[in-house]
DNA sequence: TAATAAAAAGATAAAAAACTCTTTTATTAC
DNA sequence: GTAATAAAAGAGTTTTTTATCTTTTTATTA
């Protein structure tokens, strides 16, 4: 489904924007000890976030990386483009380029309704809606 | 979402589905033309299958690849779950092992429900339906 | 029985994804 | 203005996935 990079993206948008609104900014290494990432790795999809303008970042003591208001309606779909393109909402199941409605592989039509779904899901969620059900406590980021 | 090796695995079930009926045996190379698939490669990934049952095999001159009556009732989810395992089925979308009902990641609710039309469209549409739908001419496989 | 056709198996190679290490640059505090 | 801190950038390694090449085994047919 995601690629691992995307996975940690994720999970990263998350715990920063829980964590960096009473702790400020946060490093590559805080980060990826709460959520349990490789650090150097994490830090490289970090940057590229940051490139994005999904994600803030500040060099130099004290800095690290956090969110402004507006980060915080960057949605589910938003970081997965930002990461893996847009192969989820082009690409078709049994990986045929010229596949569509016109053309359709034989699981276009049935797959067709579960990625509607699937994209309207990624592109209702945002970052500050996953913010709140943390806060509440009954949802896991880092769990293995 | 599949693999490669598993959307190859697909492709290459209905197609000897459909082309078995009335051409016989299919050799490997030719399943991989009819596919535009990598010869060895699908060879390895039909032995696969063919160890699992999922699809016949005979060595030697007219031998091939083939279908039985009961391999039409192969469904989706029986040839992902042949080539990819249980991944679609047990694993969590943002990759948490620990992820569950009970100790749920933040996307794991949102996901559920799609999810589970997903599993239900693989374990519903067999090898035989496709057939069924590329013969009536709408459907195609091969286009790229 | 020999030649042939085709799968099975084994080994290797190439490409992509995931991960690590090192150096550079910007910022802050002293 | 120097030292410390942390992101940015670049280069490199490892692992996994995808793909290819070669040999062996088995069945068929002439």
């Amino acid at each position: 489904m995601f690629s691992k990079s995307c996975e940690y993206a994720i999970k990263a948008m998350i715990f920063v924007a829980q964590k960096s609104k009473d702790e400020g900014r946060l490093s590559a290494k805080g980060i990826a000890k709460g959520i349990n990432a490789p650090e150097h790795f994490i830090a490289k999809i970090l940057q590229d976030l940051s490139r994005k303008k999904l994600v803030q970042s500040m060099k130099g003591p004290n800095g690290g990386f956090y969110m402004e208001k507006a980060d915080f309606k960057t949605s589910l779909a938003d970081i997965v483009k930002a990461i893996d393109g847009d192969k989820i909402y082009n690409g078709c199941v049994l990986g045929l380029k010229a596949c569509s409605q016109k053309n359709p592989c034989p699981v276009h039509n049935e797959y067709k309704e579960i990625k509607r779904n699937f994209i309207s899901m990624i592109e209702k969620n945002t970052i500050g809606n996953f913010t709140d059900k943390l806060n509440s406590g009954t949802y896991f980021l880092k769990n293995d």
